[in-house]
DNA sequence: TTCCTGCGTT
DNA sequence: AACGCCGGAA
């Protein structure tokens, strides 16, 4: 832990915290629903997904066991709206009946596991990758892990806190080594950079004047006009 | 790298 | 019409 990085992250915390409020990650009624929106939402518009969760509640569908027994043109039907829908149909089937098979369709039994097995065995499932597992282990399993997206790559390459490349070990080991390990912190952190990313910092129609972190941002001044450049990842 | 492939926003 | 989205697989 060393004391300068922790006191630049906790800054950008505090700032993020104080300008968006507590997220109260993550919505979902409960941790199955929560765990067909990490898959859904991948590479998708949140708003997508809500509705692709609203069909799937209409048809009785948020059940582990009904899912996997739902016809697959019916699910495909709901979760439409989250695109890719070929590919998360099997996906979704495939997490199911690992639950079915390994843990008697018991997902407290699954999330009983220590982070580092919990994370092997999400990441051997097929449309499970880095992001959605700790997303699974962290607001799901409730375990602390740092969630890295796409918006924490731009944010550690806007604000140079940390050296290139921006690959996935390499961001999350920086913020896991530099912050006391505390599920509230992870859970709030990663839910205000997806804030951040998606309401203020969102590529051309990036809105500096409100951004709270403006002053540390490497490309963002805006006491001068300048044109925006895609941060490198 | 490309494919997957809906929808609100600009 | 083009952009970009709470990514992952091959």
């Amino acid at each position: 832990m060393d004391r300068m990085e922790n006191m630049k992250l906790m800054d950008i915390y505090n700032r993020l915290y104080n300008n968006f409020g507590p997220r109260h990650w993550w919505p979902a009624k409960d941790d199955f629903e929560m765990i067909i929106g990490a898959i859904l939402t991948q590479n998708v518009a949140w708003k997508n997904v809500e509705v692709a969760i609203e069909n799937l509640y209409s048809r009785d569908l948020i059940d582990l066991y009904r899912l996997y027994n739902a016809k697959n043109e019916e699910i495909i039907d709901a979760i439409r709206p989250a695109r890719f829908f070929n590919q998360k149909l099997r996906y979704i089937k495939a997490f199911c009946k690992h639950i079915i098979d390994e843990y008697g369709g018991e997902l407290d039994k699954f999330f009983d596991k220590d982070t580092k097995t919990l994370r092997r065995e999400l990441l051997s499932l097929p449309g499970i990758g880095e992001e959605t597992a700790d997303v699974i282990i962290l607001y799901g399993a409730r375990k602390p892990i740092f969630v890295v997206d796409a918006y924490t790559k731009r944010l550690v390459s806007l604000l140079g806190i940390m050296d290139g490349p921006f690959t996935y070990p390499r961001v999350q080991q920086y913020f896991m080594s530099n912050l006391e390990t505390d599920l509230y912190l992870f859970n709030e952190y990663h839910a205000l950079i997806d804030a951040w990313g998606n309401i203020i910092c969102r590529g051309k129609a990036a809105k500096c004047a409100e951004c709270p972190l403006s002053d540390l941002c490497s490309i963002c001044t805006l006491d001068r006009t300048k044109d925006r450049i895609a941060p490198v990842i």
